[in-house]
DNA sequence: ACCGCACCCTGAGCGC
DNA sequence: TGCGCTCAGGGTGCGG
């Protein structure tokens, strides 16, 4: 799933394709909630801009154009945003997988899930959205235009503090990681990433916030940004249906030491690794090395 | 104000 | 082999 890290390995990666080239054309699905913003509206809007920069805001890409709007995508839970030269056997269904051949496995061709397709005048490969669950959004701002869900936003979780996190944890009664996942608190932290800093930290996901003490605190901070510095480095995690824009894996899921390990052996004390669920999400945590 | 929960969606993986 | 069921989860919004 996209957390911070794959979303900003993205952004590195699909910048070099967005910039600076002019729009020719944009082809869309049918309306869903997927679009927050009419496909009909989107297209009209998009063709003949070019990209000016590209930048990140929690889990959001924000893409200025030359006209000063704006086109913010997140890629939800499923999202795959790539280069329609990319070849990955993720861009595939596993039952589609099964039954090619394995050099046509790579090759990928528009299909119901794919929701954006941005063709450029260069004629160069087009860039590409695709996602199954529809749990992504695609918004167009016009200039000067504000969006609830971006202003909504906190402190980006890269720039996460001791100080701010004990601030936000005062007098609330939910689980740490719930407030972890919040994003008005830090965005960009998702579940992979706030149940691998409080492994590092030592903290057990369940403790309600309040009960966190400042020292904790700035330990889950420096924590938290140590491993999504670190997934950065590696590209990301590739557990389902990530894939970098042009087709490749991330590394980070070799690195994790909680997430989807459910009665692995903790790599700090050999306990079976627990798997609760927590609001509505799973956690993964130790109970020796987490109090 | 805060918190828990239902909901949106579809593919994977399971049991029969 | 194939059907039907359950589960996964980011973010929003509602009811208590």
């Amino acid at each position: 799933m996209p957390e911070l890290p794959e979303v900003e390995t993205t952004r590195r990666r699909i910048a070099p394709l967005l910039l600076g080239r002019r729009i020719a054309s944009v082809a869309t699905t049918q309306p869903s909630y997927f679009f927050l913003t009419p496909p009909a509206k989107l297209r009209a809007a998009l063709a003949g801009r070019r990209c000016a920069a590209l930048a990140r805001r929690g889990k959001y890409l924000v893409a200025t154009l030359d006209d000063a709007s704006r086109l913010v995508l997140h890629l939800g839970m499923t999202g795959q945003l790539f280069s329609s030269a990319a070849t990955s056997p993720r861009l595939l269904r596993a039952s589609a997988r099964a039954v090619l051949a394995p050099e046509a496995q790579a090759r990928f061709t528009p299909d119901a899930h794919t929701h954006l397709r941005i063709a450029f005048e260069d004629g160069g490969p087009e860039v590409w959205m695709r996602d199954a669950r529809k749990f992504g959004k695609v918004l167009w701002l016009a200039p000067g235009a504000t969006s609830e869900r971006l202003d909504r936003l906190g402190e980006d979780a890269l720039g996460a503090t001791g100080d701010a996190l004990f601030a936000a944890t005062r007098g609330r009664v939910v689980a740490i990681k719930s407030l972890l996942l919040d994003q008005a608190v830090l965005a960009g932290c998702g579940n992979i990433y706030a149940d691998e800093a409080l492994f590092a930290a030592g903290v057990r996901p369940t403790r309600a916030a309040r009960r966190v003490t400042r020292a904790e605190c700035e330990r889950i901070a420096r924590e938290l940004v140590r491993v999504l510095e670190r997934s950065i480095e590696t590209g990301g995690s590739s557990i389902n249906d990530y894939v970098a824009p042009d087709g490749s894996d991330g590394a980070y899921q070799d690195e994790r030491r909680v997430y989807a390990r459910e009665g692995e052996p903790c790599p700090r004390c050999g306990a079976p690794i627990r798997r609760i669920v927590l609001g509505q999400r799973s956690a993964h945590y130790c109970r020796t090395c987490q109090k």
